[in-house]
DNA sequence: ATAATTACTGACTCACGAGTCATTAAGGTA
DNA sequence: TACCTTAATGACTCGTGAGTCAGTAATTAT
């Protein structure tokens, strides 16, 4: 008779798979209706071991939260600042295939985890605010302060507020996550905003 | 010796009353936070009351929400609909106030709700869906359709999707939603986009 | 005044889920 | 092989909050 092992000991991995099971259950069900019994489930370990790694249910939260955020956000934005296009072609082009995807990206997600229950977890969310918002709005003002420097931009487009480039990215992820299934063709939506833009920052 | 009722009866006002001590408690802790309890307490009367009008909790959130949405909404879009100014005075006067008092409004509480708690609840976004959101929308078209009837827009202008005009109002209320203390000029944001608008569809 | 009606109360039940911990067994070591 | 460490289990406790209902008192009818 072959022993037939019950489980297997991973002590590396089950952390990040206890938080990738946590990331999916919060996603359907947000932070209250998820039950640490289904995260457990979904990671196919027991509920007592959850509780080996993560202390309480807001630690795993916590975690998980700033885990998408680690792990996406550099890509995202490092794809961004290695360019070395010109301004306008950089907005049209990285710029905007950068923010076209963020809607249906996991950070979509996280804003929706954050507008729930971010006031109770205010240190999540200036965790987020310094890492996922500052920085795209950094990055963006940057873009255009160098657009003005270089003469491909009219000075006064450095004082255009960076969110005016953002607020139809806002918009597209706030209606995907609400009305999934009312069609809006969002990617318009984000052409047609950069187009506005250029049209009048353009030297 | 007086008597001193211990409570008056008063079953035309209840229902409303606890209607509106659940809005406050659902505004501030979320839909799964908020205890009935509370919601009683909050009302000045038992919890036993509250459920003699509503029948269970998901009952009472449901005829929060819609009795917000009816309040509300109707108030705000007579506002814009009754006017006889141009086109463009009508936008940068009436629409642009419209637009500024919403992230200060119940609306907003309503949005933060929904994207909670909106995927248990599909019948409620529809409602929410036809009875604010395609009603702004439609709003918006017909002016600017009967602008461009008037000569005062370009005809072009009547292929913008109305969402161009709101992206700045949405940014502006989930700010306000999850990153209160964070400033942000939300007023000047809406104020730009509808510059940018007008120079592009403006005749 | 007395009785009848019912709006309203508040103590109760019961399910559910977060967090615990004594026990088990996997995998390494000598 | 026998032994040791500890990753992992799962049955348990315990607080909490939704929903109930027998009783109470405010109001109306007689």
């Amino acid at each position: 008779m072959a022993a037939e092992p019950k489980y297997q000991r991973r002590k590396e991995d089950r952390p990040q798979e206890i938080a990738d099971a946590a990331f999916s259950e919060f996603a359907e069900k947000g932070y209250s209706a998820t039950r640490i019994d289904d995260v457990a489930r979904r990671a196919g370990v027991s509920k007592g071991l959850t509780y080996l790694y993560y202390k309480t249910k807001e630690d795993l939260f916590k975690a998980v939260v700033k885990n998408v955020v680690v792990r996406r956000v550099d890509a995202l934005l490092d794809d961004v600042e290695t360019t070395k296009l010109s301004s306008e072609a950089f907005i049209r082009g990285p710029l905007l295939t950068f923010m076209k995807r963020v809607p249906g990206s996991p950070i979509a997600i996280v804003i929706r985890l954050l507008i729930a229950e971010g006031r109770r977890h205010p240190d999540l969310v200036d965790y987020y605010y310094d890492n996922v918002v500052a920085r795209g709005l950094g990055a963006i003002r940057r873009f255009v302060e160098r657009g003005v420097a270089r003469g491909e931009f009219k000075p006064e487009a450095a004082e255009l507020q960076p969110q005016l480039f953002l607020a139809p990215m806002m918009l597209s992820m706030i209606w995907r996550l609400i009305f999934t299934e009312k069609p809006l063709d969002t990617d318009r939506l984000m052409e047609d905003q950069v187009e506005l833009l250029l049209a009048r920052i353009k030297a």
